[in-house]
RNA sequence: GCCGAUGUAGCUCAGCCGGUAGAGCAACGCUUUCGUAAAGCGUGGGUCGCCUGUUCAAGUCAGGUCAUCGGCUCCA
C-alpha cells in the first residue's frame, strides 16, 4: 500500500505497486503528459520505474533544470539512434549532458563532415516525429555484455566491464537502437523537440591524449523553442563581441603568422594597455609594493636550480651564446628571489613586496593558442611577497581586498573563489601545510566570503586561492591568484635574519590580480563589446567639424583637451556630419563633439554620447572638468552628466 | 601536440567540370562646404598562405609545410 508524498505535502495512496507514470496520471493529465522523469527519495528515475513502498516523489518536466538535463541526455541517445541508422559501422562511446546541451563520442573511420551533421540532424527530426516510446530494461552484466557484443559496440563493452558490482545496469531501447545509461531518460521522443547539432570535433577516448581520438558531435537542446532561439542568439552576440573580431575592427592589435601567439599592439590597443597598467601600478604602489624589472633571458643554471628546467624545459624558449645556454623567462619568480637575495635581510624588513610587469614567454602547444586569451608571450601583473609564516594571513587578506577593488573598478561584480589544498606529491612538512592552509582559509572566512574547496588541487609547493570573475554574458574567467610557496625560497637560497639572530627561510607568496594583460584585455574587450568606459577608451572624444570653417576652432579645442590628458582627436576627413557621426559610432568612441559656427561663436561644443545620442551644448570648461573627473574616478560616461545636470 | 575545417584586394566574401581573378565596404581623385548613423561621379589595388608535383595550362587537382578557426589534451 504505497503512500506517495508530493513536494507540496499532499499524499497519494495506492492499493498496490504503481509506476511513476501512474502517479503522474493520478495527479492530472497535463502533468502526466509533461513529466519526463521522477525524483524518488532523492534519486532520479525513469517514468516506468515502480514504486512499491512509501516515498517522496517530485516529478521533473521541461521546466526544471533537472528535467532539461534528462531531455538533453535523451537527445544524446537520439544521436546514437540516427548515427547507427546512417552509419551502421560507427561505434558509440559515451554521450553525456554538458552545459546547454550534450555530446556523443563516436568511433568511425571517416570524418563526419558538416553535410553528415545535417543528415544526422535531419534523421533525428524524422525519428522524433514518430513519437516513439523509449523502453528501459534492467539487465545483469552478462545480458548487457551480450547486447553490446551482438551490436558490435566495443566501447560500450569496456564501460559495462567497469560498472561496479551491485549497480543497476539499464538498457534503453529506442526502436532498433539500444544504449546503456544510468538514466533517467524521457519515456517518449515527443519530449525531444528543440535542439540543434552544433559542431563535430575530435576528443580522446576517456580524455587521455594517449588514447584513440574519437569524433565528438556537439548539440544544444532546450525545453522550449524560445529558449533554443535565445541560446542561439546569445551565441551570435558572443561572436559579435569576439575580441579577435573587435581587435581587427577597432585596430587594437594583430597577430601574424611569423610570430604565432605573440601580439602586435596597435596604437589604440596599446593606449588601453597603458591605462590599465598605470592604474594597476598605482594601486600596487599604494599597497606597499616596490616595482622592479628583471632580465628576459637567464642562464640555464638558474632554471635548473629553481626546478623549472627539469619540469618545463620543453615549454621554454632557449637560446645560446659563447657556449652558454639560456632560457627566455617563462615566469618572474626566480629573478625576484635574486633581488631579494641582494644584501642581508632582517625580519624587520619583512614583508618585502616586489612587483614586476614581467614579460614571459612559454612555448605553448600550437593547438592551444587563441587570440589574446592564450598566447606565448604575455605580461603578468606579477608580484612576490617574501614574508614570515605568521604574516601569510594578513598578506593574503589585504591581497583579497585588492583583487575585489580592482575587479569592481574594471566592471566585474561577480567573483568566485577557489581554495586548493595539499596534493599527494608535495614538498614541506605537514605542520607548515596545516598552518598555511589555515592562514588562507582564515583570511577568506574573516571576510565572510563564499569559496569552494578543492582538496588536493594545490601546487606541489603550497596551497593557493584562485579568483574568477563573471562577464556580462555569464562566462567565467579565472584571473587572479595567490599561492603560498615553501619550496623556491629554499632552493634559491633566500634567507633573512630572525629575532633570534639565526638565518631563516622566508615564505614566498606568488600573486597576480589580472593574470596576464593580454588575456585580461581580451576579457575586457568582450565584456564591454569594444565600448570601453570613458577612462579606458583609447580615443575618448572625437571632434567633428561640421564644415571646413570649423576646423580651426576644432583644433583649438583638441589642444586644450590634450593638454589636460584627455585623448581627443579631430576628424579631418571632410565628410558630411552624418558620415562623421556614423564613423564615430562605428569606432565606439564614448563622446563625439560637434563643432560648427554656432559652437565657435558660443565657445561651446555639442556633445553626442555613444549611448544616449545628441545631448546638446556644453561649455569647454565644464567639458574638461567632467572629463578629468571621469578619468580620475574611472567612471563610465561622465560628460553625459555634465549636460544633463 | 592530436582530430577536423579553413587560408583569394585593407576588411567581409564570391569564383562551377582546370583555360592566367570579381562584388560590397574601405582607400585615392574630382565635384559638393554640408548640423546628429552612409552626398555624387570616377580611379587604383591581388605572386589566390608558402614549397613541390601532375598537366599544353593550376586560385581550382595531388603531396608537403606554415598559420588560423572549432574542439580534445595541456596551461608551472
Amino acid at each position: 500500500m504505497p503512500v506517495v508524498t508530493l513536494p507540496n505535502g499532499t499524499t497519494k495512496n495506492f492499493d498496490g505497486p504503481v509506476t511513476i507514470a501512474d502517479v503522474a496520471a493520478s495527479i492530472g493529465p497535463g502533468l502526466a503528459k509533461a513529466a519526463v522523469a521522477g525524483v524518488v527519495d532523492g534519486e532520479s528515475l525513469d517514468m516506468a520505474m515502480p514504486i512499491d513502498k512509501d516515498v517522496d516523489l517530485r516529478l521533473l518536466t521541461a521546466k526544471d533544470a533537472e528535467g532539461i538535463d534528462v531531455i538533453r541526455h535523451s537527445f544524446a541517445h537520439l544521436v546514437g539512434h540516427a548515427v547507427k541508422q546512417l552509419y551502421p559501422e560507427a561505434q558509440m562511446a559515451i554521450g553525456p549532458v554538458i552545459k546547454d546541451g550534450f555530446y556523443y563520442d563516436i568511433a568511425y573511420d571517416k570524418p563526419f563532415t558538416p553535410e553528415d551533421l545535417e543528415a544526422i540532424e535531419k534523421r533525428m527530426k524524422e525519428l522524433i516525429a514518430k513519437d516513439y516510446e523509449v523502453n528501459v530494461e534492467i539487465v545483469n552484466r552478462n545480458q548487457a555484455k551480450q547486447a553490446f557484443e551482438s551490436r558490435k559496440e566495443p566501447y560500450k563493452l569496456k564501460i559495462v566491464e567497469e560498472i561496479p558490482d551491485g549497480e543497476m545496469i539499464k538498457l534503453y531501447h529506442h526502436e532498433e537502437y539500444t544504449d546503456m545509461c544510468r538514466g533517467p531518460h524521457v519515456p517518449n521522443t515527443r519530449h525531444l523537440r528543440h535542439f540543434k547539432l552544433m559542431k563535430v570535433s575530435g576528443a580522446y577516448w576517456r580524455g587521455d591524449s594517449n588514447n584513440q581520438m574519437l569524433q565528438r558531435i556537439y548539440g544544444t537542446a532546450w525545453g522550449t523553442e524560445k529558449e533554443l532561439k535565445s541560446h542561439l542568439t546569445q551565441l551570435e552576440e558572443a561572436e559579435k563581441r569576439d575580441h579577435r573580431r573587435l581587435g581587427r575592427q577597432l585596430s587594437l592589435f594583430h597577430i601574424q603568422d611569423n610570430a604565432p601567439g605573440m601580439v602586435f599592439w596597435h596604437p589604440p590597443g596599446w593606449a588601453i594597455y597603458q591605462k590599465l597598467q598605470q592604474y594597476i601600478r598605482r594601486r600596487l604602489r599604494e599597497s606597499g609594493y616596490q616595482e622592479i624589472s628583471t632580465p628576459q633571458i637567464v642562464d640555464r643554471t638558474l632554471w635548473e636550480k629553481s626546478g623549472h628546467w627539469d619540469k618545463f624545459k620543453e615549454d621554454m624558449f632557449t637560446t645560446s651564446s659563447e657556449n652558454r645556454d639560456y632560457a627566455v623567462k617563462p615566469m618572474n619568480c626566480p629573478c625576484h628571489v635574486q633581488i631579494f637575495n641582494q644584501g642581508l635581510r632582517s625580519y624587520k624588513d619583512l614583508p618585502v613586496r616586489l612587483s614586476e610587469f614581467g614579460s614571459c614567454h612559454r612555448n605553448e602547444p600550437s593547438g592551444t593558442l587563441h587570440g589574446l586569451m592564450r598566447v606565448r608571450n604575455f605580461v603578468q601583473d606579477d608580484g612576490h611577497i617574501f614574508c614570515s609564516e605568521d604574516q601569510i594571513q594578513s598578506e593574503v587578506s589585504s591581497f583579497i581586498d585588492l583583487v575585489f577593488e580592482v575587479y569592481k573598478t574594471l566592471g566585474f561584480e561577480t567573483i568566485s573563489i577557489k581554495l586548493s589544498t595539499r596534493p599527494e606529491n608535495r614538498v614541506g612538512s605537514d605542520e607548515v601545510w596545516d598552518k598555511s592552509e589555515k592562514a588562507l582559509q582564515d583570511a577568506l572566512e574573516n571576510k565572510n566570503l563564499e569559496w569552494e574547496l578543492y582538496p588536493g588541487e594545490g601546487a606541489f609547493y603550497g596551497p593557493k586561492i584562485e579568483f574568477s570573475l563573471q562577464d556580462c554574458l555569464g562566462r567565467v574567467w579565472q584571473c587572479g591568484t595567490i599561492q603560498v610557496d615553501f619550496s623556491m625560497p629554499d632552493r634559491l637560497d633566500a634567507s633573512f635574519i630572525g629575532e633570534d639572530g639565526a638565518r631563516h627561510t622566508p615564505v614566498m607568496l606568488h600573486r597576480a590580480v589580472l593574470g596576464s594583460f593580454e588575456r585580461f584585455i581580451g576579457i575586457l574587450i568582450e565584456n564591454y563589446a569594444g565600448e570601453f568606459p570613458f577612462w579606458l577608451a583609447p580615443e575618448q572624444i572625437r571632434i567633428l567639424p561640421v564644415s571646413d570653417d570649423a576646423r580651426k576652432f576644432s583644433e583649438t579645442i583638441q589642444k586644450k583637451l590634450l593638454s589636460q590628458g584627455i585623448a581627443a582627436t579631430v576628424d579631418e576627413s571632410g565628410e558630411r556630419l552624418g558620415k562623421l557621426i556614423r564613423n564615430g559610432e562605428k569606432a565606439k568612441i564614448p563622446v563625439l563633439a560637434v563643432i560648427g559656427a554656432k559652437e565657435a561663436a558660443n565657445n561651446t561644443v555639442s556633445l553626442r554620447s555613444r549611448k544616449n545620442g545628441d545631448l546638446g551644448e556644453i561649455s569647454i570648461e565644464e567639458l574638461t572638468d567632467y572629463c578629468n573627473q571621469a578619468n580620475n574616478k574611472k567612471s563610465e560616461d561622465a560628460p553625459i552628466k555634465a549636460v544633463n545636470s
